[in-house]
DNA sequence: GCCCGTGATGTAAGCGCTATCATTATACAA
DNA sequence: TTGTATAATGATAGCGCTTACATCACGGGC
């Protein structure tokens, strides 16, 4: 059924020559004379031979082979980083194998058996927000997996952690959401957080905060509020938020964690019979493809993960070891108003 | 600065067994004393050695590596058909990389040398529709494939392509809106396909013409258009409908070929000032995560696309050469509303 | 005492390539 | 003629494993 893969002792006994002579032609080695090439070349068609990289992986150690580590696909989110890392990958000549978060997150002895045994050449991590506590242990297997291979993060990287990342600036891109929506007049002006703790590595909080102070708005600790950054999370989340508070302070705009979370939102607005973007302004993150058939359409931040998924794997292959971040830009659509003061 | 890894012979070595030994422990055989094991288990931990799967690979003839060729990835679609796919995959204990699907469709010499040159055990290949011409250019890019691999198709299957496959009944499924669409009332539905040509092999058409012969409808030809498959595409379709008939004539319920393709209706009625769902319903396909949280709520079809993927793995790894459907179910939402007769 | 089965271990071939070195054949200078 | 540089090609040793097959020690049956 299958036909069996040629070897290049095939080749070399169909074409009369030996196998290294096979191996100078498809190495495209010069030293080999032209009629002897043509042959060569004539039985390769005739088998329609690939050498295996399998056993060129024995030899040159390498197997232009990359892994990808998040902890969910579905997620539009990674959706982005892993595509932008692929095509990456693929122009310069690696393949991309997605393994999933549990593969480094563990409590067993070898925190990355399937990555190493496959012996890749390197592997890019999104890193989620973790529990101090379980940040340990995944800083921990982290290491533990970059003493055999390349390793880069992506995302949520404490500065606490020795690797090569890329990342956004994430305080200055909430401090920009705060000054545009104080640009429109807003002063009660919530943040739909994904972090439980105080304070997240990625210093979005305060980012937040410094938004508010350098706009000398007062802080108002019941705008702000966590979520684990899905779409039922931030509905809950607003819902609560407006739930517990009398209208009249009620935010006037709300920052949401992603565009998942934000969707969340204009449902739990929407529900309770909310204006938007009227009454309400929402400004999401990560600009995805649904963000302009929302309603209303969502002004958010394309954070280009794209392209943040293929410099990833351009440090990774170029071994560069540095953090970098990549630039941001708002997209306005039309969730965001201007305030009417009241008169 | 990368640990050099250990290989069979340095735990051997330092176990002071032979390879063949150590070889034997790795492979759990029971045929080695106690106390051997446990030294060369002591050796293993110690170096934290992992055998290398390329070296296990020259021999088995298998890498336990399964590639997946699709269009896109950031169509949330494939998205979830690749995500089915490789958690499946990663159950059976494969890898799973990405391939474009221009390492398929090619006019290169051999189309698929990335797959084969990588000796995968198998590879799932996502078929969008072709137009006939380019049609016989895949199909023999496949057949040259499937002499190297077992090659599982999911999709866009033709009946006359001599592949395993794994898709939907998407005759039945469009019957099955078209007959739900009538119950509401709705007598002119209209249908944005994806496909140029006058009967794609899906046989979406004919299923909604079906439909429309099984309520003894009319079908009326300014009712059926085609587009790309995006939801710009969607938007330009419907809206060059809309501006092409008399408003009298225009339909009352539209079926997407998919959500993407929903989303842009929604903006082309909007845009028009149509009441949704009350002066034009809507269908999708996909079930996208996005579909509760449209405006209106979009009624759409979950296809299931990650049980597809994990049946396209399970018949890739299981050898069966067969064709399977999978179900379908309509998730009722707010974008279809009962039609008011005229008085 | 000798033979042989048995369990534990070692030896070595080989998977399909690359890379090093050896071996030719050819040409040209001494 | 002989020596020697040069180009073309072949022979072969691995890469890190698995897997026959060989070996060896030990013990029981005769």
């Amino acid at each position: 059924m299958q036909n069996e893969n040629a070897t290049i002792y095939d080749i070399a006994s169909d074409a009369g020559v030996s196998i290294a002579t096979v191996s100078r032609v498809l190495r495209g080695e010069t030293n080999v004379s032209p009629a002897t090439r043509e042959k060569v070349q004539a039985a390769i068609d005739r088998h329609n031979y690939r050498p295996s990289s399998i056993a060129r992986g024995m030899i040159s150690k390498t197997t232009h082979s990359l892994g990808i580590v998040l902890p969910k696909l579905l997620n539009p989110h990674y959706a982005m980083i892993f595509s932008g890392a692929y095509e990456e990958a693929r122009k310069m000549g690696y393949s991309m194998s997605l393994f999933p978060w549990s593969s480094i997150d563990t409590r067993a002895y070898d925190p990355a058996t399937m990555l190493v045994e496959r012996r890749l050449d390197g592997v890019i991590v999104c890193v989620e927000y973790l529990s101090p506590d379980h940040d340990g242990q995944v800083l921990a297997a982290l290491r533990e997996l970059k003493r055999f291979m390349p390793v880069v993060l992506i995302g949520c990287v404490p500065p606490w952690y020795d690797f090569p990342a890329v990342s956004n600036n994430d305080a200055a891109m909430m401090r920009q959401i705060v000054a545009y929506l104080v640009s429109l007049g807003h002063e009660k002006i919530a943040f739909i957080g994904g972090v439980q703790e105080d304070k997240d590595p990625l210093r979005r909080d305060e980012g937040y905060m410094e938004g508010l102070r350098g706009a000398r708005l007062p802080y108002t600790g019941s705008y702000r509020v966590y979520g684990k950054g899905t779409a039922e999370a931030g509905e809950t989340a607003l819902g609560n938020m407006l739930d517990g508070l009398k209208p009249e302070y009620w935010p006037t705009a709300v920052i949401a964690l992603n565009d998942l979370v934000a969707m969340g939102c204009q449902a739990a607005a929407r529900k309770r019979g909310l204006d938007m973007p009227g009454q309400l302004s929402i400004v999401g993150c990560d600009d995805l493809f649904c963000a302009p058939y929302l309603c209303p359409p969502l002004t958010s931040i394309n954070t280009h993960q794209q392209r943040t998924g293929a410099r990833a794997v351009q440090l990774l292959i170029s071994g560069e070891d540095k953090k970098e971040t990549v630039e941001w830009e708002l997209i306005e659509r039309g969730s965001c108003a201007r305030v009417i003061r009241d008169q």
